[in-house]
DNA sequence: TTAAAATCTCGACCAGAGTCAATATTTGAA
DNA sequence: TTCAAATATTGACTCTGGTCGAGATTTTAA
């Protein structure tokens, strides 16, 4: 994990072979599969590490006086930044997240779920407010809002969406949707 | 293309390596490379083909009285069965699709602008119904949906959710609450 | 008709992910 | 202490995606 965190910070994901890193660590190749059972699944691992501090980083700077929508909006672009920082990087570790395979759903299931739980605390919050309806099901809206984090990642890395201006512009949009619903409303909201 | 179709589907995408492909409709390896610029656009090519006949499926199936809500959902899981028949092969094409390398991109765009237009027709018919509010910028609120298609298969892919379904109800509930919102209302939604 | 330029085709080659049988080390029972 | 079974380590090897320069083919224009 040390070789791992010096050379992907270095070099980067793509340009560090796994003989590198072995030799970096001084074991074998073969010792490293041993352990981890792709290399997608290193980097895995190496996030874990990294999204704990960001999580604590996040809850932080988070306004407990804020609406809901604007924690929402400052949780979303936070990982969204910490995840574009480095595209190609993102990327990888993106497809293995949102699109694992069998070999590395645990781990990445593990990670996953450290960032849902972010998302449920802020809704908890907000329906002890009075912000959210009372009879959501928390882990579904939480799901609701992972998806519009997907969903802004997908159409920055498709070139949809350009700037993190217009991604932050475009999830402010679609979290003020969600919150009111796309139906017509006979009140308009406050 | 018709060796790839005719391998793909026989032995799967991953397990048909690019200079079978070449062997197979009698070109050299290199040649493959100049008109496809990874193995992934071909892929990407091959669904392009086939995503046009799901579409008119699609469209032919769709009941032009049914509500907005019972429309998504038929959409969203046609196109949900359709990818996930197999395994490997949907994953290959989502990883590709929804976090494109620069390479694949316009190939990737392309594919999606097309499933993008089915979400959109749709809620122009719905917004000339009063199903919909007037105001809204329909590209967006497209992309609103297509981000619970993605949430939906993410978490399929993650085990999250097991069966079709599991799929399907929770599809069923998060286009139920896109259209009513999030936040409590005055009155109950008809 | 011809030959130079532009384009296309090719497969030997490279790099890197992942495998596995051989070898080294540790464990634990007698 | 001993040695056999269990476990851990290793790097040579395989397989495949992608590259590239050499050579084949087509186009163009005189």
């Amino acid at each position: 994990m040390k070789a791992a965190i010096n050379l992907f910070g270095e070099r980067g994901y793509e340009n560090t072979s796994v003989s590198a890193l072995a030799k970096a660590a001084g074991i074998g190749k073969g010792t490293i599969y041993s352990y981890f059972s792709s290399k997608n699944e290193i980097l895995l691992a190496f996030c874990e590490e990294e999204l704990a501090f960001v999580y604590k980083e996040i809850q932080s700077r988070l306004d407990p006086n804020a609406s809901l929508a604007d924690k929402m909006l400052l949780l979303l672009m936070s990982q969204f930044r910490f995840i574009t920082r480095n595209k190609a990087f993102g990327r990888t570790l993106l497809r293995e997240m949102t699109f694992p395979k069998e070999m590395t759903i645990d781990k990445s299931r593990k990670v996953e779920e450290k960032f849902l739980e972010l998302f449920v605390t802020l809704l908890q919050e907000a329906q002890q407010n009075g912000e959210l309806s009372q009879h959501l099901e928390l882990t579904i809206t939480g799901g609701h809002f992972y998806s519009l984090y997907l969903m802004a990642l997908s159409a920055w890395y498709s070139g949809r969406l350009l700037t993190k201006e217009d991604v932050q512009e475009t999830l402010e949009l679609m979290i003020e949707q969600t919150l009111t619903g796309l139906i017509p409303r006979e009140k308009n909201a406050s």
